[in-house]
DNA sequence: AGGCAATACTG
DNA sequence: CAGTAT
DNA sequence: GCCT
């Protein structure tokens, strides 16, 4: 089966097992509304293809070569996948921020596309190519899941409930052995060691801004552990005795306990304020605006001149890309690359990837995890508890009729997290490498 | 002392 | 190739 | 930065 996935986040990539994201931009700012590019092939083994031949949707689909967008699926020839679409293609979707009337694009003939893509590279900032889907083919996907490529596969009707919003907003944490973002990496709101980690992160902050790609690690892992920690660190013994945390760090977290801050971070001052800023345009990375610094410049407008292309834009959108996109707008723009897409290819599986995909509902969760037969064994059990279980959520008094014909929609009882979900039908939450049946 | 993920795009 | 990005 |  084909998957199409799609990355909207500017910041994060999403790596699952074989499954790379391509990196790409953020949002797209231009104006005038989007268009979808439908081969926009890259360089690689497969560009020598003619790229104005559709793919024939009777000939086998070749072994995917350009390992950058997919991995092997051996069988996939055999069983002579239908797509329109090959596992190398990309599909960008420029996105303006007047877009809600964008011209649909799904009668488009593969030359006019093409012609598009033509004028995309062409014509187009790289930068604006802001938002990218992989097409991945996936041959160990379940044909449960293929069966139910009809329906939304991205939730969206809680989608813009504001959860998202702020850039350290954490859901709460809940209880129970479910490996969730919250049990993992603990909840801001509710440990004891906040004040240490808030001091921490700003000395990861400056570490990531400088050249110290190790530090960063370093700072990265120890703050994570912290975090796991639910412990109150009462001095340098207990914050030891934490795994990533060693002498350095600990004395450091001794001085944060006694004094309330670190005189380190306190001496960083402007030139870490300018890094921050330098940094904070696409494309500048530490190397220049180190540089920058030494040659004496501390604004945007001393930087303005020094940028290349792709700073420039990034300059020019320097706000946008800095601001985080609001659930909803993903939700949007999911929802306008799934309609492109499907147009190309009814078949499709589409999944929104990234920070949108953590945040996604357990019910969406749960669907997606599998297994097949995992998944029909719950709806079953939800089946006969009068229930209903879909990738929306877990729905109570249902109403079916002779055959299992339903006659109500239910009430939403859960759908947030996996564990609710579990809970309601009483089965205890398992993870998921032993959903298999 | 040496490793700390892997890979793509830009200029 | 170094820098920047995901 | 931490760990081996």
């Amino acid at each position: 089966m084909i998957v199409l996935m799609i990355d909207l986040t500017h910041r994060m990539a999403l790596e699952l097992d074989n499954v790379l994201s391509i990196p790409k931009y953020g949002r797209l700012l231009d104006p005038d509304g989007y268009r979808v590019a439908s081969t926009l092939k890259r360089g690689g083994p497969t560009s020598q293809d003619d790229p104005t031949t559709a793919p024939s949707n009777s000939s086998p689909v070749r072994p995917v070569k350009h390992k950058k967008y997919s991995y092997n699926t051996d069988d996939e020839a055999e069983r002579g996948a239908k797509s329109n679409l090959d596992a190398q293609d990309v599909i960008g979707v420029p996105l303006g921020r007047d877009r809600e009337n964008a011209p649909a694009t799904s009668t488009l003939s593969s030359a006019e596309k093409d012609e598009m893509v033509a004028e995309f590279v062409d014509e187009r900032d790289p930068l604006a190519s802001a938002i990218t889907a992989d097409i991945i083919e996936l041959s160990d996907m379940s044909e449960d899941e293929a069966d139910e490529a009809d329906g939304q596969q991205i939730v969206t009707e809680n989608g813009g409930n504001g959860s998202d919003g702020k850039k350290s907003r954490k859901q709460p944490s809940i209880q129970g052995g479910a490996l969730t973002k919250e049990s993992f990496y603990g909840d801001d709101a509710n440990n004891p060691n906040q004040y240490i980690i808030d001091k921490l992160k700003e000395m990861l902050d400056f570490y990531e801004r400088t050249k110290d790609q190790w530090r960063t690690i370093g700072y990265r892992k120890a703050i994570l552990a912290i975090k796991r920690h639910s412990n109150p660190i009462l001095g340098k013994q207990d914050a030891i005795q934490i795994p990533g945390v060693g002498t350095r760090l600990a004395e450091k977290i001794e001085e944060i306990i006694n004094t309330g801050h670190l005189r380190r971070l306190d001496n960083l001052g402007e030139t870490a304020e300018v890094i921050k800023l330098f940094t904070s345009i696409y494309g500048v990375g530490s190397s220049l605006a180190m540089k920058w610094i030494s040659q004496g410049l501390r604004t945007l407008d001393d930087v303005e001149k020094h940028l290349t292309r792709n700073q420039k834009i990034g300059l020019k959108y320097f706000e946008e890309l800095n601001e985080r996109m609001p659930r909803e707008e993903v939700t949007r723009i999911s929802e306008t690359v799934q309609t492109a897409a499907r147009a190309l290819d009814p078949q499709l599986q589409c999944i929104t990837m990234g920070s949108y995909r953590r945040l996604q509902m357990g019910a969406a969760l749960i669907y997606f995890t599998g297994s097949d037969i995992f998944n029909r064994s719950m709806r079953l059990l939800a089946f006969r508890m009068g229930m209903r279980l879909n990738q929306r959520g877990l729905f109570a008094d249902v109403i079916y009729g002779p055959d299992r014909v339903r006659l109500t929609e239910g009430r939403l009882i859960a759908q947030r997290t996996e564990q609710e979900i579990f809970d309601d039908l009483g089965v205890p939450w398992r993870p998921p490498h032993e959903r298999h049946c």
